[in-house]
DNA sequence: TGATGTGAATAACTTCACAGCG
DNA sequence: CGCTGTGAAGTTATTCACATCA
């Protein structure tokens, strides 16, 4: 009956998300599956199907009700509540994310950083103190933080996933150009910057 | 004769590039399909199948040449030249991306920066001065750049967009979270973190 | 009537398995 | 002999097409 879920669907639904967050802003009530998908390039099969592995939420001859699929959708990525989130390595993008509204927006919030640079430790920087990587346990622990985001450099990724799944890390955004090891049960999406670009040029004429 | 490629072919050649350079840095002369396809977590029919779209490249019974594949893959992907990147939009992210030394590690080179802002146009940053984003036209036909990177808040994205694509750029790296209109001929990546942090925690208990 | 929900059909991608060849 | 290269088989994802029902 538990059938696995594709990991594209599941991404199409926070893209289906914010669109229809997009939507309800714009007092939007009522949207099909075929004005919904054009929003993303998606089709409106598609769309129907994605939602089918969820349920029923539509209404025939209708559409769907903004609001209610907005709730829905929410619902299955468990985004109903806030979430808090470590940032590992405090370098040049870990500011740059810390500073990134968006992730704000989405109802995360960056509320642990980590760094092993001795200058940096115990520094605050947007209102935050950067504590010893040592203390991951200590702090994820007492914060019941499950969501780290990883941007230290590629030559420690992997030492700092093994610490951070210990101190009781499930799921992991990992800005690092490396692939991580890791245990059944954790979840990691990669983001790889340099991979994006370099396989664009092959479309270059 | 000349079919699509799956751009998930495409992204794995670089990440096969990326092991191989490393290989390469080890001194390793010769690898099987096996050993490099479980640096990625691919398989090792995938790997040859993968190399197979564009030719034979490897020593039956013994493996691939690793330098004589990376000059393959690099010439696949079009990577044999410097390529000159314009980033758009100087904020923190763009600032941070800038810093970012990977770009540079893999042959990229960010070689014009543009804002909207009249207070960051003229400044220089890293040693490249901010330009105006209504030159793009102008500049970026100078330098030849066909690469841009996108870093503006989202309600400007599709609007620097066009305007990028009148201006000769042919691929796009969008950081933006928007899905973007374009013609046929251009390529776009997108990176958008967000989806990536909400994807996730539809795996969290 | 009109858009959803969904089996069936199709297409795309991955793995298998073995022939081919250094 | 061992590993590549590759058709065939298997699997997964997407689209089609229409029955269904507000």
């Amino acid at each position: 009956m538990k059938q696995v879920i594709p990991h594209d669907t599941i991404k199409r639904l926070a893209l289906y998300l914010r669109s229809l967050r997009y939507l309800a802003k714009k007092k939007v009530e009522v949207i099909s599956s075929q004005r919904l998908a054009e929003r993303i390039y998606a089709s409106p099969s598609q769309m129907r199907k994605d939602l089918a592995y969820f349920g029923e939420f539509g209404i025939r001859g209708v559409g769907y009700n903004v609001k209610k699929l907005i709730a829905e959708i929410e619902s299955i990525l468990k985004l109903k509540k806030k979430r808090k989130v470590a940032l590992i390595g405090i370098g040049k993008l870990g500011t740059a994310l810390l500073a990134y509204s968006g992730f704000e927006k989405f109802g995360f919030r960056i509320s642990a950083l980590f760094d092993n640079n001795s200058g940096k430790i115990g520094k605050k920087i947007f209102g935050l103190k950067i504590e010893d990587i040592a203390r991951t346990k200590e702090v994820l622990k007492r914060e019941r933080i499950k969501i780290g985001i990883i941007t230290v450099p590629a030559a420690d990724a992997q030492e700092v996933t093994d610490r951070l799944i210990t101190s009781g890390i499930k799921a992991i955004l990992n800005f690092t150009p490396r692939y991580l090891n890791i245990p059944e049960g954790i979840m990691i999406n990669t983001v790889d910057m340099a991979i994006e670009l370099e396989s664009l040029t092959y479309y270059l004429p």
